[in-house]
DNA sequence: CCCCATGTTGCTCATATGAGCATCTTCGTC
DNA sequence: GACGAAGATGCTCATATGAGCAACATGGGG
């Protein structure tokens, strides 16, 4: 006894699938062959489609997730969305996915402010010489001279705007102080005043986050302890974006923090009209969808399991 | 500096791709989207399957490899191919192959000749019934009684005739016996003698092959000793065809035993018009090419793997 | 600097294909 | 067995697409 868990009528569309995909045939010779009209054939190859017996698939490190992309844009309101399939190096397709949207990006913007970190720092390395030309980069947070590898946070602003023949505007402060008061009195410093304000007049950001643990940059960079972050941790935080720890719903977590930290305001960010948000990586995760969710970004750039963590139903 | 390892061309044909197979988009479409005429687009397209960058494949159970089966069919001369795709039990994907490919076979034929083993069990289980109606079917070489597990080769034909609406006509016979003179005689007499003719006239034929080593259902059935295969190997053999052991020319190995072997010769096999051969897994690899590059069939039934290992240039 | 070889582009036109619709089956319900 | 709903089928017709060709760019040798 054959269990013919297989029905017949599918069957013949596999048999139809095999000769007009692997054969090329036409509708008309296949139905001549198999005795069927040109019309069912087509039909059955609109069924192979649907049903995923033909499974049509662009196998290239540079494609995208269309559908995906469509997906997010809808269910989290935003303007745009870049989603690139799995693979074993993440960071640096989203990265370059990344750098293909700011070189295509229309109108090309004059100023572009954007953070630091590894996410950006593989950005500006995948970004092509002459991307733009005559563009302003400006740091949107803090980050100088602390960080032990020297010079990540100013070299990333550095190459954007050198690839984009243009100059970039560094932000003279450390990420986060001691003390509210000398935040407070740096900001109002003019050499950062200044590039605060062409900051909060930029015509795009980019930028990315960071998770809320001892991996992060701020930790290694040594603005936090890795018992500050467990405090943080403690009351919500899910990660950081330009330097200020947001729980899950977007706010800060930790408003004493918050005002120790040197930048771009989040609320700057939200009302922006191009907030593009790189973010790659399962632990990433937890802090992509706190910024989606409240409306930190207008542009998301990832990969497809991060879309696929945003995307799933709670 | 960004090492462009992929060049600009390509990136767009892999846009154009997306837009046409993710997102349903036309050519036409396409084209005003990305600035360039309809006939790039389709150009572009070409090149995307072409290059290997759009891969459209069939996933199914019952999916078939025509564009293999063709190379096999011009490298070999066979009348017909099938090649299923790899899976995991790839010895019933194949079965199930043969037994549609049989179940379509036309014109119908009205003695079938078959042989036995794991392969042909496997066949007749998958076969549907009434696949045919009135069929005889033929055994093609000996094998009762001496089988630890009752009835192998007589239950096959059976099986595949009982499904066929038809009738089977065993060889009453063992497959290898012991002295040359007693197989002569057996094979003279009339009630062996009768089939045997049966089976020389057969419309067509449907067997498998063995491998030369002490896993073979010779050695399991008792007809030869692990030493006795062991011999043969020695002597060049690669696997038996019908109770017949060649070597990779497709010769008989050891002419007395091929004169102790009771059945059909090789020489009818290969006069055959139609001598179906159904192959399944990598140990059987050196069997199926001795089979295909002596024309000792005019189809063969098999996996991909096994396939391309055939087609491998030697 | 010119010329031919080679490859690329935009086109015409024949063909392949899908949308939309009327008709015909099939099957469950009364 | 009659009836209607849901689905399958074959068709017309508008559209999408690929083959084939002429015009055009490109890029080494002379």
């Amino acid at each position: 006894m054959p269990l013919n868990t297989i029905d017949d009528a599918e069957l013949l569309t596999v048999r139809v699938a095999e000769l007009y995909y692997d054969e090329e045939k036409t509708q008309d010779e296949i139905g001549a062959l198999l005795g069927i009209t040109r019309w069912k054939v087509g039909r059955l190859l609109t069924q192979a489609r649907e049903r995923g017996i033909v499974r049509i698939e662009i196998v290239h490190p540079r494609a995208r997730r269309l559908g995906v992309e469509r997906e997010l844009k809808e269910r989290f309101g935003l303007k745009d969305a870049v989603v690139v399939p799995e693979s074993d190096d993440m960071l640096s397709r989203v990265a370059q996915a990344a750098a293909d949207y700011l070189t295509s990006l229309r109108p090309v913007p004059r100023v572009l402010g954007i953070s630091w970190g590894r996410t950006l720092d593989s950005v500006a390395d995948n970004l092509p010489n002459g991307w733009a030309s005559g563009i302003t980069v400006v740091q949107i947070n803090g980050g100088v001279s602390l960080n032990r590898r020297p010079g990540t946070a100013s070299t990333t602003a550095a190459e954007v705007a050198h690839k984009g023949g243009g100059q970039a505007l560094l932000l003279p402060s450390p990420a986060i102080l001691e003390r509210r008061e000398t935040a407070r009195a740096i900001s109002s410093d003019r050499t950062v005043a200044t590039v605060l304000e062409r900051a909060a007049n930029a015509s795009a950001y980019l930028y990315s986050a960071g998770v809320a643990d001892s991996s992060s940059i701020l930790v290694d960079s040594g603005y936090l302890s890795p018992a500050d972050v467990q405090e943080l941790v403690r009351k919500g935080a899910v990660g950081d974006v330009v330097g200020r720890y947001i729980d899950a719903n977007g706010n800060p977590v930790d408003p004493g923090l918050d005002e120790r930290t040197v930048g771009l305001g989040l609320d700057q960010l939200r009302s922006a009209h191009t907030a593009i948000f790189v973010v790659a990586g399962e632990p990433k995760h937890d802090i992509a969808r706190a910024v989606v969710t409240s409306s930190l970004c207008s542009v998301i750039v990832t990969d497809e399991v991060t879309a696929a963590a945003l995307l799933e139903e709670i």
